[in-house]
DNA sequence: CTGAAAGCGCTAACAT
DNA sequence: ATGTTAGCGCTTTCAG
């Protein structure tokens, strides 16, 4: 039997159990490799009779060796299933650690995933790692995130900012060189790059379709809170299409929604309206989900719809649904490429950079006005 | 000015300039802590005037410390930004990092989304992080991944894993007492735990649904490649309620697809067999997507569709799409709640945890055969 | 209650 | 081509 030296992977219940560790082995005892200690450099080093250092040497490629040496080395390392502790190097070399660190809302929804894997795509072949957190949209865990992931020295910080948060407690950190990018809505209190869709165009571009194809009384649900930037940017592009139309703007017509059960209430309240809206404009994907069910339910196919963000199934409804399609992907690479300029030095002003929408047409919005829906 | 001395942030980039680094401020110069070097706990304590340790003690509250210096020291900490540096603080604890490294195939798949979901949320409060990585279901990337992810001591490990991928690799790992867990499909070499839908079952029932609605020809869409796990489950549910039923087995029936556009053409192939299916099985929610469109676009709504796992708007689509829903949530809850058990000491055997999938009826499963479609 | 010294695993800077 | 020494930022150990 080994004797059950405390292995690395239990310190923390070591720590809750509060049992006093012992950091040699007990007389008489030895270490047992395969369940105790994880090799170190030191221990290769022993094994093939050489230090420490040229091990490192072989390791990392850096100073020279000679092909003997080299095999051994690597043999050794092989037997004993060493590899380098990250962490040890990193402290040592100063640098800091290859993660970048990503905070989203919600690991679920598709629109922040696929954000995640532009980011990813991008970054890999610089060796960056993703450390991933959700804020829940909630201030006070994105900081906490932020705050754990500045502890670990990450490369690279990328938020998806929550209403209501304020980054200038990341103001030093920029100052010392850390790249800080936002995706998706800009930061607040810092002058830092952010990477965000073309929310106002693309809203203005989709219900200016729903106006050409006659409809004048269009309803607007959009996010909750309803103080989130991309629900105001939308609804500041609502209301530009209006006006260029020369259409009133009706508050009545403008409510929002947190999730897609909301969404669907939302839809309902507005056709239950003496006057109700012809045609339906979505600010967010969960909002079109709402909207599309409650309209099949209701069997309504005289409304006309439009949504701020593709969905999956959009082309096999019926009608098939018109979109103002945002680009996630992009969105996730560009915040990146902007990123790892910053880590080569680019020390530009911060910027904001757009990434376009696009209108979908696949339907849904080109409804005529049914005036004579009950005909 | 500020003398620029490399920010630990620039540490990249002088490795690709060459430019030699040089460890000390030149003469006459001072460094300037706003640019330059993130503030250590020496730099803490020297403005307090009392000892590192000290600093550590207030930190991290263990050894006891007068209200006085605690205050100072707090104040210093403020006044200088100092963040703790996790990784030296690892080191020398001696612990695994509080992370935990998850490898998935793609990151913009809702259900692998909501997996790391139901992770984190089971994690949060044990202050673990996610690290994260998509493999592209790539066995090499796989494997990449998670030797970055040893490197960095992380302390679970839980993988979805590649088709074709060998996971003894671990098996050091594991023995050390590196809590392993596999999700949605079970490792391979490994005794380690892994938490899988009930596929087989979930087939079954899905299949058994169309059969007692009259389909006799029912044609089965699987994931690419078909020696993935997930496929060959579903495919034997497929065939047991087949069998049950005494329908014979038709190789022409079965099919499979990698993505959303394969499974349409794959669909488009079925229904252009001589004799065709009157209903189709979709192996998994890509597939189900493809089979939707094509149906949708031939206006075929005389087939019948039951789908493998949910889909956003499934109740939306006429008519409503039939499914077996999967609990991806549930899944990352319970393969996180097996890998803590592992990690608070459970030394029990490796286990296979199903999570239930629950049929949702619809309707898309029970047209009645279109005998007469043409009609 | 506080400090000094040693050391975690690794690599930079000089040896040789 | 290789070894030695020192030290990254922190905590442990042992003395006050």
């Amino acid at each position: 039997m080994c004797p059950r030296r405390p292995s690395a992977h239990h310190a923390i219940r070591r720590l809750e159990a509060g049992r006093p560790s012992r950091s040699g082995p007990r007389s008489g005892e030895r270490y047992c490799h395969s369940v105790n200690r994880r090799p170190t450099l030191a221990d290769v080093a022993r094994e093939v009779g050489v230090s420490a250092k040229t091990v490192s040497r072989v390791l990392n490629g850096d100073g020279p060796a000679s092909a003997r040496t080299r095999e051994q080395v690597l043999a050794a390392v092989a037997k004993l299933g060493f590899q380098p502790n990250l962490m040890a190097r990193n402290i040592r070399v100063g640098g800091p650690d290859t993660t970048i660190g990503l905070i989203i809302p919600d690991l679920g929804n598709p629109f922040f995933g696929t954000v995640a894997s532009g980011i990813e795509d991008t970054v890999r072949d610089r060796g960056l790692t993703l450390l991933m957190g959700s804020s829940a949209d909630d201030p006070d865990r994105e900081r906490a995130l932020a705050d754990k992931f500045l502890a670990r020295r990450i490369s690279i910080l990328m938020i998806v900012p929550s209403v209501g948060a304020d980054h200038s407690y990341l103001k030093a950190h920029r100052a010392a060189g850390l790249p800080i990018v936002f995706a998706d809505r800009p930061g607040v209190g810092l002058a830092a790059d952010s990477v965000v869709s073309t929310n106002r165009a693309g809203a203005h571009d989709g219900v200016t379709h729903l106006i050409a194809h006659g409809h004048r009384r269009i309803g607007f649900i959009g996010d909750l809170p309803t103080n989130l930037y991309t629900r105001r940017e939308r609804l500041a592009g609502y209301r530009a299409a209006l006006q260029e139309a020369g259409l009133p703007y009706h508050r009545t017509l403008v409510t929002n929604a947190h999730d897609q059960h909301e969404a669907a209430a939302a839809t309902s309240r507005l056709l239950g309206l003496a006057d109700p809206p012809t045609a339906l404009f979505a600010g967010n994907n969960i909002v079109a989900l709402g909207i599309i069910v409650e309209l099949a339910r209701g069997k309504r196919k005289d409304i006309a719809v439009v949504a701020f963000d593709d969905v999956p199934l959009a082309e096999a409804l019926e009608p098939a649904l018109t979109v103002v399609a945002q680009n996630p992907e992009e969105i996730g690479r560009t915040a990146a490429t902007a990123a790892l300029a910053r880590l080569d030095g680019d020390r530009s002003r911060a910027r904001t950079i757009t990434v376009p929408t696009r209108l979908i047409v696949r339907g849904s919005g080109e409804r005529p006005v049914p005036a004579l829906q009950k005909a």
